[in-house]
DNA sequence: TATCCACCGGAAGATGGGGTAT
DNA sequence: ATACCCCATCTTCCGGTGGATA
């Protein structure tokens, strides 16, 4: 058996060309489907080239459709066309710099500025920032990529202070910011002082449609697998099943990750429609499972509580799955397990958290003299297949 | 039309664990 | 050792909320 494990990786690879085309992080030289905003962009950073600040500008739409692709497709195009532009292009990422000070930090870094990653105080840490940016004398453009995640937290002060922070400056100093946002009221739900001082044009990024899609995992398998090793109609089957699920071509293009690693693990000469199905299928559950085993102790044993009450509701034992009743039968595991359970307010939210990670579907249940309460209408998985995923993570009952 | 159920979800504060500076 | 910082997570407090029911 270990010997099988060993030699299926010692395979010659037979398919796959360069694997690292095969992932999302991956930017190719043209972007499929994506010329219009691409245009857009490219027009209002034009601005930098006869010296003046451009927009601010807002990047929206769902997961994987291609905003921090088009966002860096376009910056790398004015930096390699135009090296000696007075501008500099500084992109930052909330999901990990998800405070005013870590982002901070990141802009400093950027501008070679050496501080603690904590510890400090947030005031000087701008005023580092706002020296060196004087120093650096160029215009600024600064891409806060998941943007939303750094507004929940800090309801936009940092918006708000880097806007403002144009209006002190000189002629030839200017701070562009280019926010990238998963949710389209994200700009709504700023505060109206921020919202007042930071209008940006919009960009909108609709999810793909299937020929999109498919002319995504074309340039992909183009790039990335060897010649003739793959069915046209396999690449046909994967965007049409996105496209009508999602049009996220993160998906798609880790669907057809994993549909050449299966037909590559199979030793098969050709990746096929039976790849592409069994990928779309294998991708999903893997993604499940990684995301609960990352968490908490408490969000599983409250996710083991659903499982156990939506068993009990398929059979009839229970009538909904709501917030109180979860609570109930999370409090009692906790306890079983010598756990003091949390309270009811912060189960409500975490609540809202699994269903963020797409691990349960909430419904709101206006009963009228039953009270209002979340309701869970589905997971994931089936109910069994979610409580063994659980046990076997160590979690018994 | 007032009441009331069974929660909702915002705000603010506590807690504890990371750090720097002196 | 002491005095500051930042921050995620959780608790406490509490004014809503939609519609069935009286």
């Amino acid at each position: 058996m270990m010997e099988e494990f060993i030699r299926s990786y010692r395979v010659k690879p037979l398919i796959i060309k360069d694997k690292r085309v095969l992932r999302d992080s991956y930017i190719p030289s043209s972007l499929p489907g994506r010329e219009e905003q691409i245009n857009t962009f490219h027009n209002i950073l034009a601005d930098l080239l006869v010296d003046s600040p451009p927009d601010h500008t807002s990047f929206t739409g769902k997961p994987g459709t291609g905003k921090t692709a088009v966002a860096k497709h376009v910056i790398n195009k004015y930096k390699k066309e135009y090296p000696d532009l007075r501008a500099k292009f500084i992109y930052v990422n909330c999901s990990q710099a998800n405070t005013a000070y870590r982002v901070m930090y990141q802009l400093n870094r950027a501008l070679q500025v050496l501080v603690p990653p904590s510890g400090y105080p947030y005031d000087v840490l701008y005023d580092k920032f706002v020296d060196a940016f004087y120093q650096l004398n160029k215009r600024l453009v600064v891409v806060l990529d998941e943007v939303d995640l750094l507004v929940r937290r800090d309801g936009g002060r940092l918006i708000y202070s880097l806007s403002r922070l144009n209006y002190d400056l000189p002629e030839e100093l200017s701070l562009t910011l280019v926010v990238i946002s998963n949710t389209a009221d994200f700009l709504e739900r700023l505060d109206p002082r921020t919202r007042s001082s930071f209008e940006p044009t919009r960009i909108i990024f609709p999810p793909y449609k299937q020929p999109q899609l498919y002319q995504i995992l074309h340039q992909r398998a183009e790039l990335g697998l060897k010649p003739g090793t793959w069915e046209n109609e396999a690449l046909h089957v994967i965007a049409a099943k996105v496209a009508q699920e999602s049009g996220d071509a993160r998906r798609a293009i880790d669907v057809l990750r994993m549909a050449a690693e299966l037909a590559e693990k199979e030793g098969a000469g050709k990746l096929t429609v039976d790849h592409a199905r069994k990928a779309l299928d294998t991708v999903n559950e893997e993604e499940i499972a990684i995301t609960i085993r990352t968490l908490p102790l408490h969000h599983r044993l409250i996710l083991a509580a659903i499982a156990e009450l939506m068993e009990m509701k398929s059979r009839q034992k229970v009538d909904r799955v709501s917030t109180g009743r979860i609570y109930r039968e999370y409090r009692d595991k906790a306890n079983k397990m010598m756990v003091s359970p949390l309270t009811m307010r912060r189960v409500s939210g975490i609540l809202r958290e699994l269903e963020a990670q797409g691990l349960i579907e909430i419904v709101m249940d206006y009963g009228g003299a039953r009270g209002n309460t979340k309701v869970v209408k589905a997971m994931a998985l089936p109910p069994l297949e979610m409580k063994k995923l659980l046990a076997s993570m160590g979690l018994i009952f």
